[in-house]
DNA sequence: TAGTTGAATTTTGAATTCATAATATCTTCT
DNA sequence: AGAAGATATTATGAATTCAAAATTCAACTA
């Protein structure tokens, strides 16, 4: 027998609306029309309104009032903040996985560190990405800490749409790949200060800014035109 | 002339009943009724219901499909990790801090530091208090990440209803005036690594934590009767 | 008396309607 | 032709209405 769950409809229309905004479907600075989304969606102004209203808080859109609604457009100064909170974020889930992680916890860890480190060598960039992200949600879970956790996920949301940067210098990714070296090492030890430390330290995130700032640049002058 | 700067309404309903909830004229788990409040306010539901959807997901309520809404009941464990998420938040600021603030900036921060201790020696609980939040407020600003400062604010209100344990050890206190001296130290020397880990070890919410298992014990059985 | 069933009532979810502010279109005039 | 102003259209803000789910409460059964 399945559950029937009947999840609100405005919650349903927030998750595709991210959806579209992830997607790039609706643009940075792009406006939003109501009707239209109503049309797509086949709901009524009022559902549609309460998640508006709701991913406005979220800060995925902005909302002028009697003007409408607009996709938060990013300035780079924003993914500059955002990353920055995001390291303080996986610093204090290093310190706490320490301390809550269980011996398998860090086992699995371990593992996913040694395939990462065979794309690595492989230079296999999107496998190593993704067993990358896997290990930084991993220790964010062992942090047993939902209200961190909640805050991560809100904050990688809101710069979801940018993280398209492909390129990646050999020179930095050796550095990545050392620091996850020191990460498994502390986290091994249940080294939380240390742990903390590294993960806060880690240039991932900062590397990823740098090799963004051609993107935000081309939305900019892209909005410029729109505005 | 007067700027005519209208806000929207849902805007002004989810102020009041963020006002409600913080003086606990809305008690944590308490079923709120949505004609109740609209009487209330004099509105209708529908702006209503548009606060309530956006307080939902700053955390401060929480909405159960087809059975209205509930002030968010906080766990012990709830506020610990609240704690020590800002206690996050509060070490990148000051590592921030360090980079941006003027000359001008930390002589406003000695300023209130010198004035904060003071009020300690004069035994003063309550103007201490106010000094020392302001302290905190000055180098989160002083950060200049905005994000940062939105989030730190949010997690700030979910736990303020609880923040009325007006209990502190002599011990305690004297430590807590031990690690702002050193707070201001590593500020008037821009020594940001050093500051942040201050901010991170500072006490002071792990101590309000230790004090507050008692009120959260207390609510805990209220609910019990009330569920 | 305790527990269960089933209407009556209340409350919530969502669509519709009405009022008002913003935008677009059309005159009119220089 | 182009600018300024008036009018029409459209979009948003908020109240109202309608439908469906939950709650209440009385009657009934064991």
């Amino acid at each position: 027998m399945s559950k029937i769950q009947h999840r609100s409809l405005y919650l349903e229309v927030a998750d595709r609306v991210r959806e579209l905004i992830e997607q790039g479907d609706l643009a940075p600075g792009e406006r939003i029309s109501e009707k239209q989304l109503c049309e797509r969606f086949g709901v009524s102004r009022t559902p549609l309104r309460e998640a508006l209203k709701v991913l406005a808080s979220e800060g995925l859109i902005e909302l002028l009032p009697n003007r409408g609604a607009r996709v938060m457009r990013l300035t780079l100064k924003m993914v500059k903040d955002t990353y920055d909170l995001m390291g303080a974020l996986e610093g204090l889930s290093g310190e706490l996985a320490c301390q809550n992680i269980s011996d398998e916890g860090i086992k699995a860890i371990r593992a996913l560190h040694d395939e990462m480190l065979r794309h690595y060598h492989d230079r296999n960039l999107p496998d190593y990405f993704q067993v990358n992200q896997k290990i930084h949600e991993g220790i964010l879970a062992a942090s047993a800490n939902e209200v961190l956790q909640e805050m991560y996920s809100n904050l990688s949301q809101r710069v979801k749409r940018v993280r398209y940067s492909k390129k990646m210098t050999d020179d930095f990714w050796r550095r990545a790949v050392q620091d996850h070296e020191h990460l498994i090492i502390a986290l091994e030890a249940r080294d939380g200060k240390r742990l903390g430390q590294i993960l806060r330290d880690h240039l991932c995130n900062k590397l990823e800014v740098a090799s963004l700032a051609g993107v935000i640049e081309e939305e900019r002058t892209l909005n410029a035109a729109n505005a």
